[in-house]
DNA sequence: CCTATCTCTTA
DNA sequence: GTAAGAGATAGGT
């Protein structure tokens, strides 16, 4: 670099910031990628590549890079702990925008410069003193202030966004001081974002008048004393070591030693081909065309280049060759051909390169030490993903100790063939098996402390440049939570797997690696054996579990390179991105929190019911005759069919009498006794086992709050379930079982709210069949039984008989079940050729549902699967089965899919939106259950007035914008201090 | 000890 | 008629 050149240094983690707050959202058409802050970035690079003459900053540039920042922690940390400890979390769909932006510097074919443990900002102090040192001029392209320290004669800054230079003039006026000063300035104010602490009540206005007063900040330390202001000489004085670091924190480094030399940095002219395929890709279209047209590209010709959501791998995949993997800053080479793909033709080539990976279990590593983890934490940053899982000692996250951690990080491009993957172990916590009583066994040799393995991690985890890879993350993260960690910026194979295939076959890790990879890994059981014999994870011997751990990470990688592109080329991109990916997170808070269950209340209800149940049972024995197994169908139905003859109902599947409630409630209806009692008997026992004596056995010793775990991928509609306890069964109908619902109470000075969602099903229905009737009831807020009732009977829905209500609510839920005469009689008690006449006579009625059910059961038989209003998938592969009864109930549960399913996806999109809503109203209430069409919320006692407004508008209207349903949607909500009054 | 069956709870 | 999870029993391993 020579007197003349003219150095251009872009602030890219700044502008990524700016561009998403200041620039309208933007999506890519094609799938929903948010790209806006991407799309000012590269329209702002063109510009200054080409036209920099033409703005005001009126020079072109001969030297060009763009810097970054490397992660979140820097040296600053070791100076100042709390250095930046505030910043939030950057909202969910400017993540996936820091990694394609670095892909677009790339296919600018511009230095993209960043250095672990340093600023973007300090990077650019260094280069711009090199230049200033070897005769040129510099422009930094940002408008921040904090570097705005470096201007002067030789370094101005650029704002792109406002068009407007900033030389030493428009720092004075700005600040009040000359650049020189802006270290001082910035020491005395602080800064609340990057939370450096400065002196409290000094702002800009005061700091710049104490600087022109006493010159510089050492002096003004010095001499503080002679402030007249009392409160302002007592602040400054006693927080003189808040400014004196705040100053360290603030003043850039010029020393870093930069990566590549200034030399490195010379502008070349554009690749037109390789930018016209990139911004293709993007869909830019009119960037595109002016690039097009001054590079002389035929961009016609030109195929799009593939740029995916997260896109660690994709975006340097094409350009990349195998085994060459370059280091930071190193600008692509031009002289590569890239080979780009529709979406379609990537997912269908890394599906048939991924069956059978060359996996060896043997070649994994253990890591013994933390250099040996900061370098493999280097290499992840360096290929911005990586593959991760833990290991712990037990299936409930919420009392999992971490026991070691696994990494997997590609190192070619699967393009190349055969993906090639190295992955890792660390064993952080394995113990020896042989402790007794008296002393537990020892630590096994070779294993890092905890904390500093974990301090590690972390950074690397919480660094939203990096995308990690895992399977069923909310488990992680909730293992995570407890020490401290978050994930920022993940993709979770299991949801992938989730949204490309429900109803396809499981989304566990083995039947996703057997099914894709054709591989079988090594099971749990395999390494810590099972049943009795099974023993804690922390006991399996450290070469084992780095086979078995570090597998898991490689295959959940190997997984994620063949399901990912999937999501693009089948366009389920948004339903992942909305519905899915974020969840996890909600879901996983919701897991930590738990619920407060009263133990008294259970342990009486569970005296009572002992009670209840033994007095019934003695009378059941004396009406049998003999003392049996009550419990015990087989026992039962030999008793009542058998040696008292009465006459038998159904049988089930194996040839037995059925003993059902059903058909007890027929033999009591026909005046036997004993039947009655077993069905009392029965709900006694059935609240007793399942809930009053279950449910403390749930109760978390640390929290004493009970914590279910919700299942993202267990239904196959969209639907979430519950284990462990099941909250999603709690009992409601009878008095007696609502008396459980009590138990689930409120802290003390808190309420409980549910807020469900009425007649969530009905009114999908009404939407997605276009029912004129329906949408109208709704929209008139009527009774939507009463009226179908009306309609289908002429009876006027003034003094309208319960029983014709009844039967026309059953015919409503019918519909949703995808009704057939055999089930609708049965829950009717009526024949089923007048249930026949019924559902005919509904269709003639509402011709559009028979349309609906007609036109679902050929989509699913056409495409495979059903489609929700989101654009969720069902599978239902056995639709086309030959057995008629298979085929009849795969059919009604595509045409059940649809309606349950986008019920489910609303209360998702709800569940999203609601934490920061709940931040609106204190910020103090807390979301806790799902149960499917409704939310239940802990609340201090004074913010559940302001707050319950607030759930019931984000529930109403979760489903826009994306979409404006026919039908309003209603949610009731009420407050009180447990369960059963809150509902 | 593990798995299938039956029954019952919810939306 | 849809979607789930769980407890008790019974029978095979």
């Amino acid at each position: 670099m020579k007197h003349g050149d003219h150095l251009f240094l872009v602030d890219g983690s700044g502008y990524i910031f700016r561009a998403y707050h200041a620039l309208p959202p933007l999506t890519r058409k094609s799938d929903g990628l948010p790209v806006g802050a991407v799309s000012g970035f590269c329209n702002m690079l063109w510009k200054l590549m080409v036209s920099a003459r033409d703005t005001s900053v009126g020079v072109t540039p001969t030297h060009f890079a763009v810097i970054f920042d490397y992660s979140s922690k820097t040296f600053r940390n070791e100076l100042y702990p709390e250095y930046k400890a505030n910043r939030s979390a950057p909202p969910e769909d400017l993540v996936p925008q820091f990694a394609i932006i670095r892909e677009a510097t790339r296919a600018f074919d511009l230095p993209c410069i960043e250095m672990e443990g340093f600023e973007a900002d300090d990077l650019i102090a260094t280069y711009a003193r090199l230049a200033r040192e070897a005769g040129g001029d510099v422009t930094v392209i940002s408008s921040d202030k904090d570097l705005m320290q470096l201007v002067g004669p030789q370094v101005s800054m650029y704002d792109s966004m406002k068009d407007r230079q900033i030389g030493v003039p428009e720092v004075i006026e700005k600040w009040g001081v000359p650049p020189e000063k802006m270290i001082d300035l910035q020491a005395l104010t602080g800064d609340s974002v990057d939370n450096v602490p400065g002196i409290p009540g000094i702002g800009p206005k005061t700091a710049a008048q104490l600087i022109e007063e006493f010159g510089d900040l050492d002096t003004l330390l010095a001499r503080a004393g002679e402030i007249k202001q009392t409160k302002r000489r007592e602040n400054i004085i006693e927080h003189a070591d808040k400014a004196r670091i705040s100053r360290e924190l603030v003043r850039l480094r010029d020393d870093v030693e930069v990566p590549e030399p200034l030399d490195a940095l010379v502008l070349n002219p554009p690749d037109g081909p390789k930018l016209v395929a990139f911004l293709k890709g993007m869909e830019f279209t009119s960037l595109t065309r002016r690039v097009a047209e001054a590079t002389d590209t035929d961009a016609g010709a030109v195929d799009a280049a593939e740029v995916a959501i997260d896109a660690g791998e994709e975006m340097r995949g094409p350009d990349l060759d195998p085994g060459q993997a370059k280091s930071a800053g190193e600008a692509a080479g031009a002289g590569d051909s890239p080979s780009f793909d529709t979406p379609q033709a990537l997912a269908k080539r890394r599906a048939e390169a991924a069956v059978g990976a060359k996996i060896d279990t043997s070649a994994y590593e253990t890591l013994r030490d933390i250099e040996e983890l900061k370098s493999w934490c280097a290499m992840a940053r360096e290929r911005g993903i990586v593959a991760f899982d833990t290991e712990t000692t037990s299936l409930d996250a919420m009392q999992a100790d971490l026991v070691g951690f696994s990494l997997a990080i590609p190192l070619s491009a699967p393009e190349a063939g055969d993906l090639t993957v190295r992955a890792c172990y660390a064993p952080l916590a394995h113990s020896n098996g042989v402790g007794d009583l008296l002393g537990g066994g020892g630590d096994q040799p070779g294993q890092m402390p905890l904390r500093a393995a974990l301090d590690e991690l972390k950074g690397l985890l919480e660094d939203p440049s990096v995308l990690k890879i895992g399977q069923n993350l909310k488990y992680d993260m909730l293992v995570l939570a407890r020490y401290g960690v978050s994930i920022e910026s993940f993709d979770d194979t299991m949801l992938l797997s989730y949204v490309l295939d429900a109803g396809v076959g499981g989304h566990g890790m083995d039947a996703l690696s057997e099914r894709w990879l054709g591989h079988k890994p090594i099971t749990y059981k395999d390494v810590a054996g099972s049943g009795k014999s099974a023993i804690p994870f922390a006991e399996v011997a450290i070469d084992k579990a780095t086979a078995y751990a570090a597998e898991d990470a490689d295959v959940t990688l190997r997984l994620w390179h063949v399901l990912k592109p999937r999501l693009a080329a089948d366009g389920l991109t948004r339903v992942y991105e909305r519905l899915e990916r974020p969840l996890a997170k909600v879901l996983m808070h919701m897991e930590r929190r738990g619920i407060r269950v009263d133990r008294q209340i259970l342990s009486r209800l569970s005296g009572e019911l002992a009670q209840g149940a033994a007095a019934l049972e003695a009378e059941i024995q004396e009406l049998a005759g003999e003392s049996f197994n009550v419990g015990s169908p087989k026992q039962l139905g030999d008793i009542l069919f058998g040696k008292m003859g009465l006459p038998g109902g159904s049988k089930t599947k194996s040839g037995q009498w059925s003993t059902s409630a059903q058909v007890l409630e027929d033999l009591a209806a026909a005046g036997h006794e004993l039947p009655r009692r077993i069905v009392d008997w029965r709900q006694l026992t059935k609240l007793k086992s399942t809930y009053t004596d279950a449910l403390p056995g749930f109760i978390n010793p640390e929290t004493n709050r009970v914590h279910t775990s919700f299942a993202m991928a267990a239904t196959t509609t969209g639907r979430l379930s519950s284990s462990d306890p099941n909250i999603q069964n709690i009992p409601v109908r009878t008095a007696e079982g609502r008396k459980i619902r009590t138990a689930f109470i409120a802290e003390p000075g808190n309420v409980l709210i549910s807020a469900d969602y009425s007649q969530i099903e009905l009114r999908v229905l009404a939407h997605v069949a276009h029912i004129p009737q329906l949408t109208q009831a709704f929209a008139d807020g009527v009774d939507i039984h009463a009226m179908t009732a009306s309609e289908m009977f002429g009876v006027p829905v003034e003094g309208m008989p319960s029983e014709v209500r009844r039967r026309a609510k059953a015919i409503n839920f019918g519909i949703i079940y995808g009704i057939s005469a055999f089930g609708l009689a049965n829950q009717l008690g009526i024949e089923r050729s007048e249930a026949g006449d019924y559902i005919r006579k509904y269709f003639e009625r509402f011709p559009g549902i028979k349309d609906y059910m007609e036109a679902t059961k050929a989509e699913a038989r056409d495409k495979g699967y059903v489609t929700t209003i989101f654009g969720r998938r069902a599978h239902y592969p056995e639709i086309r089965s030959s057995n008629p009864q298979m085929r009849a109930f795969n059919e009604r549960a595509a045409i059940n899919a649809p309606i349950q399913g986008s019920a489910a996806d609303i209360i998702r999109r709800a569940m999203v939106r609601m934490e920061p809503a709940l931040e609106k109203a204190g910020g103090h209430t807390r979301m806790l259950l799902q149960v499917h069409d409704e939310l239940i919320f802990e609340a201090p006692e004074a913010e559940a007035e302001k707050v319950i407004p607030l759930i019931v508008e984000v529930m109403e209207n979760a489903a826009l914008p994306a979409l404006d349903m026919a039908v309003p949607l209603k949610v009731d909500a009420r407050a009180a201090k447990n369960w059963d009054e809150a509902h």
